[in-house]
DNA sequence: GATGAATGAGCGTTCATTCAT
DNA sequence: AATGAATGAACGCTCATTCAT
């Protein structure tokens, strides 16, 4: 083959990488193995990728693109805030189940191995979310609907938490097995009841006014 | 030195450990580096510790005790549910600002890396404060502390989401950065707003009596 | 070098490690060495050969089947016994001269660092020249040409142990030593001495015929 | 203990190295396997012994002490030609099955672990029974016993390259499968068959007179 | 351009030897 | 004097990266 990988090419060898890193770790993964799965030699891995850690990259940058956009489709509507709430569970239950891998290797980000990414990534990734959720908290505040002595900064991070957490508990298998010790084994299987009952919790979360512990004295 | 080592000899490897396994993960940290850190040679290494998988087990459990003890401390006494909960954040707050490298540990478990360890370290760790939780949980519900619509459960899960997020928060790089796009450079320094702004978001979450919105139809 | 590496090449890597084990035994040999002393990389050895033993056992190979070529050759023609043993006797003594490292290979699967292998190889090996030898023993006893109250199995035992000793002697420092103590110096250079000496030997061993002593009793 | 080892810890340090070196080889060796087994310090070890090389060389030492005063008992008397064979035999036969440990040690020199002992020992060693052995077979041969064209040199290089065989044969874990091979299961319990076989074989080599074939055209 | 064989630095681990106690 | 814990050089093996074909 004389020719430019076509998009098609490069997505079926990033989506290998995103197994592999996913599998076994940035560390652990193998260039050889990655290239065998996809298909084309390690010559053209390294064409395209300067190094391993610039493909571990690459991989990322797909993976965050596809979990942006997960959450950008349920943002794009004008919905109220609770509904907005229940689209992204559901919307993150359902791809942390079903690509798991991507969610895992944006797990691996916040983990040691990828400590060159860190900063940067945290950057390019969290703002969006952040000022997306901030936003909409401030809104809903302004419209009455959640408490107003609410931080809508801190917030927004705590909302985002639990999402997160949540992802990586239908992905991660470390979280999986801790979802499971929390819950029941049953937890997989009634994704409603695990919607049901976070949409509860945030509910009261951001609606209560009144006040009822005076923490620090 | 030609004498065994003391507890206190021991204690400055496997700090040494902590601190190279949290900083470079567990495939990237260098057993000669840690060695030499820690002022002793290889040999010794291998002499209290069968393998690096071993050592870094041994690290792993050293963070883990430190952790355990410090939540067990605070759920020693038998306070109200939310002191009991500001006590934890306090204690997580604390613990992961002085001792990140515990932390960092304890978030590499999760992490793709440590596979190996996924499985039995959920098993051994989470049973304890998701046992402690939910029981304090249905504890309040019988009191009729907080709401009695709430799968104590989940709710234990969710608590536990937003605790172990925000000792990340504190402690590995990714986190840490995450946490200043969310709220700004100043978190760090005003840890008595954190803590003022998770309880409101607790306090709320847990003791809300009405549903005002039907999920689900 | 790009390609593949050619049979010839794989020789000489093979060539280089029968020295290196025949120099310095199998414990002491070097990976590095023998790839430095091959002319290719730690690297190559590896794609090769799965591991240092795997490796050894490649060189033992090697060496047994040129052993065993040299031996069935001689055996394929349909001589007299003493012409065959002649003619044995005659090729081991050439091939322990030209290609010592063979014969110092096959004497080290004898020693004790290669355990491993005592029994896998003994069955593969001795079995081949056992049977031959057994064999036309036996059809020089039916033809009445050596003794009739010999034991063909022991024989063939007594002849082959008086063979291999020719060829340790011819290949091994230490049994190269004891040579020149047991005849002189001048040994290595008086091939048909040996040879006449010892198929004196092997005739009066096989031919006689009457039994002066009483061995037990 | 403030006291020089007395000669019974020497011997029992010794054979523990004997044991040891028999078992694993002269590189596998371990030098703490060693003082555990036999009692002593690692520090005792280097006291008496200026390394690995040195032990093992002591090891080496009693063995062939041992070996050669089993021989020298037999030597002693004056016996005839084939009596003392037989009686050689019979030592050695039992000297193997009893103390496998010593015969395997004496055949480790001969392998290429030992390349540095080699030159030394055979002179020491070899020059004992070559010269025995030498001089017993030209005195049989002024009384007329054995054939008169024999090289006594020679003779005694294959009568002594029998013995060796056959001691290795009943102590190295090679040459005693190869035995199996050669004759049946059933050799090791027929010390008899052996001997007698053996006998005949060498009774004949040294008395026939005619040569029934000339060699070499 | 594409290939994948070859490279070799680097790491985990062992164990003969030393020497503080 | 005896101990055995500590040392650290050295080796087997891996795998990211290169580059001749």
């Amino acid at each position: 083959m004389f020719k430019k990988l076509t998009d098609e090419e490069i997505q079926i060898i990033l989506e290998a990488g995103i197994a592999e890193f996913a599998e076994n770790g940035p560390d652990k993964a193998n260039m050889h193995t990655i290239a065998k799965k996809s298909g084309v030699s390690v010559g053209v891995l390294y064409k395209y990728y300067a190094s391993k850690d610039d493909f571990f990259e690459a991989c990322l940058r797909l993976c965050l693109a596809e979990l942006n956009r997960v959450i950008a489709e349920v943002l794009a509507c004008d919905d109220k805030i609770l509904v907005r709430a229940e689209k992204l569970i559901r919307a993150l239950q359902k791809s942390a189940k079903e690509h798991s891998g991507y969610h895992v290797l944006y797990h691996e980000i916040t983990a040691g191995s990828c400590k060159k990414y860190a900063r940067a990534f945290a950057k390019e990734i969290e703002s969006i979310s952040s000022g997306a959720y901030r936003a909409f908290l401030m809104q809903a505040q302004a419209e009455g609907v959640i408490r107003k002595d609410a931080d809508p900064r801190l917030f927004a991070f705590f909302f985002d938490n639990l999402l997160m957490m949540l992802q990586f508990s239908y992905s991660c298998d470390y979280y999986k097995e801790r979802f499971q010790i929390y819950c029941d084994d049953g937890v997989f299987s009634d994704d409603e009841r695990v919607v049901g009952e976070l949409l509860k919790f945030l509910e009261s979360a951001f609606t209560v006014e009144r006040s009822q512990i005076s923490h620090r004295g």
